[in-house]
DNA sequence: GACTGCATGTCCGGAAACGGCCAGTACGGG
DNA sequence: CCCGTACTGGCCGTTTCCGGACATGCAGTC
């Protein structure tokens, strides 16, 4: 099989650019909905797609407005089609994310017992970690089960800014200090 | 990477079936051109697709159309246009088989000599046994250096029955009686 | 002649490594 | 006691890596 990246690569028909207060977001959809929404030079990026940049297509606009709406401090339920690329286990977490309100956290273990694999925690991990649409899919609502961070592709700060938007309590600053 | 199957997998939007004397030929279209003419059953074959069914497809009438008279034994310039998803080397030699006249073999080792990758002749054999599009893109018209037809992922009789309807002159039978 | 050895790009299968973890344990300080 | 901290071992899906197998042909041996 090909990797998530790769059916992306191959599947996407437009991109657009949203500069968020955060960094800009690449912004990239598939004929049936958005699949990618990734922070230059975060963690796992496409990488160069050759879809043309199409910032008046009627999807992208949509979800560039709602993200707008919600860095400006409002909550927001996107309400875009969404197209998940991924195997049938990334999709399993990535729905389960979708369900975490904001302003709250669950730990990966969480997860994990949610999708009904209580033993796949570092799986679930890895498959938070590769979440191909930052903000909008709140994989950023995932800590560790002692509260600390614990990682992001797009940086732990922009994690704790995320969080910190929504309101949520995060325990300590981190756990680790380097 | 993806697989050569994987792209057209994904980037096909429609499909037909097209009976010929030989057997039926599943024929694929992407929104650049014809993709794939498999022999059911054959080796390398996609399996199913999701691709709709589409008889009225344009492109895919024209293909058949053109196929129609080919196999009715009429010298046929296909110029249909066409979408040959591989690697850069894969479609080298695709492009070097299109310049076989009907009527005319080549080996592998002239293939090989052409796309200036004299060496390469096993992997030259491993591409031509890819070519996604059988009868139209003419693979059938390489032989062994000795004459002998060596191989052919729809099986050798169809190879043969090729060759014979375009006039070309056979060595032996097989090479090995086996 | 028959047989051996080698060159080459791609696919495929199996094996190993790699994580955005977590529960359990063992210490050392207050 | 009641913490925090540090380390250990086991968990599991995905990716990466490696080793063959191929629609061959030429140059050498014997």
């Amino acid at each position: 099989m090909s990797t998530v990246l790769d059916s992306i690569q191959a599947a996407c028909t437009a991109q657009a650019r949203f500069d968020s207060p955060l960094g800009t977001l690449r912004l990239v959809r598939t004929a049936s909905g958005l699949a990618g929404a990734w922070f230059d030079g975060q963690k796992h990026h496409p990488g160069e797609l050759h879809a043309a940049e199409r910032p008046d297509d009627v999807l992208l606009v949509r979800a560039a407005a709602q993200l707008r709406r919600y860095f400006d401090g409002h909550e927001v339920s996107f309400d875009i089609p969404l197209d998940l690329l991924g195997t049938e286990f990334q999709r399993a977490v990535w729905a389960a994310l979708l369900r975490i309100p904001a302003g709250a956290t669950r730990s990966y273990g969480d997860i994990a017992r949610e999708i009904d694999a209580p033993q796949a925690v570092r799986a679930v991990g890895a498959a938070v970690g590769r979440n191909p649409l930052s903000v909008i899919v709140p994989c950023h609502r995932v800590v560790g089960s002692d509260g600390s961070l614990t990682g992001y592709a797009g940086g732990i700060e922009r994690k704790q800014a995320l969080l910190a938007l929504e309101g949520s309590p995060v325990r300590h600053a981190e756990r680790r200090s380097a």
